[in-house]
DNA sequence: TGAAATTAGTTCGTGTTAGTACTAAAGTAG
DNA sequence: CTACTTTAGTACTAACACGAACTAATTTCA
């Protein structure tokens, strides 16, 4: 008898959660792509877009981008002239991060367009349909998180 | 009016797929990591595990992990010695690429080791739950592919 | 048959990611 | 005040990831 037959129950359902997110970060990403940037560039726009500075951790933290990855990120979006870095009053260890003029207009040009773009797709589920997803979802991941903290 | 105010609606499910993919990913990865391999490494394995050789391109098909990619991770698993390359008889252009015996201990090592940790993952859902998040994201995910090829 | 189009795999460039070590600045406790 | 610890960000390494250009082999089709 196979030793993981009792295992296989679950199989299926993680194969959906990556082949879904997968199709949804391509999907995803030839629009952002389409618009210039990459994914994470366009995390980090939409993330200060309609903010003020902030600080490098905390603009990690809203984007779940490392500080080490942000670092490189942060230096191509500066060359490109997207944002820009002062240094913190309050802390001289730490830089606060804003949009740049160009950067606030770039926002504004390829964030809502996004947004429209992704709408689209929703346009078939109903609103039950959305909260039943969230709530399953919601309920996959607070399975990985315990046992993450075991 | 915010223009945006309409689609605000999936963007919550769209966080949630994310994170609980990521999430997932975090917890997978953690174990396959302690085994000594990465998430990319631990899928060719799998895949080849089991099975006999095959071409580079359908395990890049089985694996979702593309032909540039691929080269590199075979190349590295190779020098480890876990698999090895010979050329195709029927096709001069292609390889045909197989574990070696180093390669299917590690499979048998590995596999039901992983299988084992996430079954654990999963002793709290229902097998109906299970099946519901299975067909919400089907769902979902046959929505993006539709957009997709618009 | 022989030129044109396809296909398999490699190479290369740019970017993301995780992890570790490192520097400098704060915070903290004696 | 001084030593210990923590924190913010950078530097560096290894491994992906994707796409485009490239090589060699194969197929197609006129």
């Amino acid at each position: 008898m196979n030793p993981l037959a009792h295992s296989v129950h679950f199989l299926p359902v993680l194969k959906e959660l990556v082949t879904t997110y997968q199709t949804f970060e391509q999907y995803s990403a030839r629009h952002i792509k389409s618009m210039g940037l990459t994914m994470t560039q366009f995390d980090v726009i939409a993330t200060l877009g309609n903010q003020s500075s902030m600080a490098c951790k905390e603009l990690g933290n809203k984007t779940l981008v490392s500080k080490g990855t942000l670092t490189g990120v942060l230096e191509r979006l500066e060359e490109k002239g997207f944002v820009f870095r002062e240094s913190n009053p309050e802390d001289a260890r730490s830089q606060l991060i804003s949009l740049t003029k160009s950067g606030q207009k770039l926002f504004e040009r390829v964030f809502p367009a996004h947004m429209e773009f992704l709408e689209k797709a929703f346009t078939k589920l109903s609103a039950t349909e959305l909260a039943e997803l969230r709530t399953s979802l919601a309920a996959l991941k607070a399975i990985f998180k315990l046992k993450s903290h075991e």
